[in-house]
DNA sequence: GTGAAAGCGCTAACAT
DNA sequence: ATGTTAGCGCTTTCAC
């Protein structure tokens, strides 16, 4: 029923290891030889097998892109990049979504390496540190991180420099005359994005004479709900802040949403800023003042040191070389909701 | 160096085959002899290879969703409800983007077809329906589609009821007093979706008396651009229309970005509406009225009659039977882009 | 209940 | 330039 190689072979009247020839475009085939094999070919509408081509050649040609969720356009556009670099370079990648829970990253971390990946783009829960060691240390497996690190993994990564990227936006912000600014960041035992983000806060802050002041710092998770219950304590306590920073662009869409509830006008009541443009700021009834990350970038970046560690001729060397960590500059977006 | 099931026999002194019995949940192991193995397992941190396993089985366990792009924020709610329904199953999924482009679409599915997937979602571009006829012919992929139809090729398919959701959008803007109702909609010649949103317009006036009139009917290929073009066509021509009705989501901001750039009012000056609601509606500075579809639906039933198919006992039966076809609703949600 | 061995569809080393 | 054949890592049939 299957039409194999055998089956192609026979029809064309020639071994099995010519058909493979010409599949895999080796020189030394009669140019007749290989115009007769990719007819026949084509008239049995013949595909390789692709697990048995991988099984032999210890060669699968995919990697894996674990993220939290396609559905928040961050990372949509993350996967739609990797997707297109993959692509191009002759590679496939296999999509799959933590939701941020770390169960689920180690899941697909064992699945991914069952499948025999060449490599793992990454964007981490920031957990299993312990079974990302062993796959680097043990398996042939190349790992990138993206967007962040994770403790005691040395591997490399692709980032954005949110220290600079927040610095920039506090300086503007106090620089705009405002005193009490909040922020809202994320998850910083998981997060070196988080982490990151409110160093850069505290470091303007104190650069500016202003004392930190912790009524003023929310933990969030960068979801969504997370902004809208952080904002809402915020706004509802007695010491209030004149201006919210908000560490993604998920939360502060929570943000805004809450602010209309309670009737807080911006920036007329309050300076809202935040890091990451929302998709379709311009549209949205207060477009956003924000730091517009090269997200992008981030992705294929990330897909173009995987593919140069995978097919690197010096394996031995690979495995001793330091980590490559690229960092990407971020850019200042100003629109209506500062003053 | 790669730990494989040998290694593993021969750690726990039994052969192959047991270790492939406790894999594989075989009952005919003793109960000592698994506890044994897979203590062995864990420690070795074996993992299976699945490319030797899907070999050996002819199951892959793999499912390809074939969608436009997942930076739309309606393929990615698929890409998401596509991925939770498979991996409940104990499948995987491909991801795969076509851009629309009916080339990329065919060697997509080539590579599907090579990689042995069990089956495939497929948002169709409306072409290759060769193709898709061999598939289903002559190999033993099961495919369904989703959101639209292909000419000429019967199988399965979760839809929505594009029909009856535009003639009740359109009945509704006739009744709140629109005369010279305007409608964008997709490219008849390659989407079903398309189709029946045009037929439920111009049913809609038929039965109001309307008569149609071409000057308000343009073709656009659902993205933001065409949105924002065929918009602004209209709204300079002479003849122009008090109300429009967009056929799904990006259009629709493409147009209303072009509206506030002509300063035309939404709702004094033009009602604006569209099929399929934008994500963050509420929070835009216009919220549209628009008709909801239940897109995590279409995706998660679409998985569902996918795998009751592969799994199904009576391979014979299944290849007799006529196609299913399922339309799901939508829903109705009026805001203040309408008078 | 367990082991030996064949074989899934392909590639690559070796032979001619 | 082409053919023969072993074997990638696993599962499954057949013996015992």
């Amino acid at each position: 029923m299957k039409i194999d190689i055998n089956t192609v072979a026979k029809k064309a009247g020639v071994s099995t290891a010519t058909i493979s020839r010409v599949l895999n475009n080796s020189t030394k085939v009669r140019e007749v030889t290989r115009k007769k094999v990719l007819k026949v070919v084509k008239s049995l509408n013949y595909e390789i097998d692709a697990t048995a081509r991988s099984l032999r050649k210890k060669k699968t040609y995919a990697i894996g892109l674990i993220v939290e969720n396609v559905l928040s356009y961050f990372y949509a556009i993350i996967v739609k990049s990797v997707e297109d670099v993959t692509v191009v370079n002759g590679y496939n990648s296999i999509l799959c979504n933590t939701e941020r829970d770390p169960d689920k990253e180690l899941k697909y971390l064992k699945l991914l390496k069952s499948y025999n990946v060449e490599g793992i783009i990454l964007l981490p829960t920031g957990k299993n540190s312990a079974y990302l060691n062993n796959l680097i240390n043990n398996t042939n497996i190349k790992i990138v991180f993206i967007d962040r690190l994770v403790k005691d993994v040395n591997c490399n990564a692709v980032l954005v420099d949110n220290l600079n990227g927040t610095k920039k936006a506090i300086d503007y912000l106090i620089k705009r005359g405002y005193e009490r600014i909040a922020i809202i960041t994320g998850d910083v035992e998981d997060s070196s994005t988080a982490v990151d983000r409110l160093k850069g806060y505290l470091s303007s802050l104190k650069e500016a004479g202003i004392k930190k002041d912790n009524r003023l710092i929310k933990f969030g998770d960068y979801r969504w709900e997370s902004g809208y219950k952080y904002t809402k304590e915020l706004m509802e306590a007695k010491y209030k802040p004149d201006c919210i920073f908000i560490s993604n662009a998920n939360m502060a869409l929570g943000a805004i949403t809450v602010l209309r509830e309670l009737n807080i006008n911006i920036p007329d009541d309050l300076g809202v800023m935040c890091f990451d443009k929302p998709n379709y700021n311009d549209l949205l009834y207060t477009p956003l003042t924000c730091i517009e990350q090269p997200i992008y970038d981030l992705g294929a970046k990330a897909v173009n040191l995987l593919i140069n560690e995978i097919e690197s001729k010096d394996q031995q060397e690979i495995k001793k070389k330091k980590p490559e960590i690229i960092t990407l500059q971020t850019n200042f977006l100003i629109k209506n909701s500062t003053k």
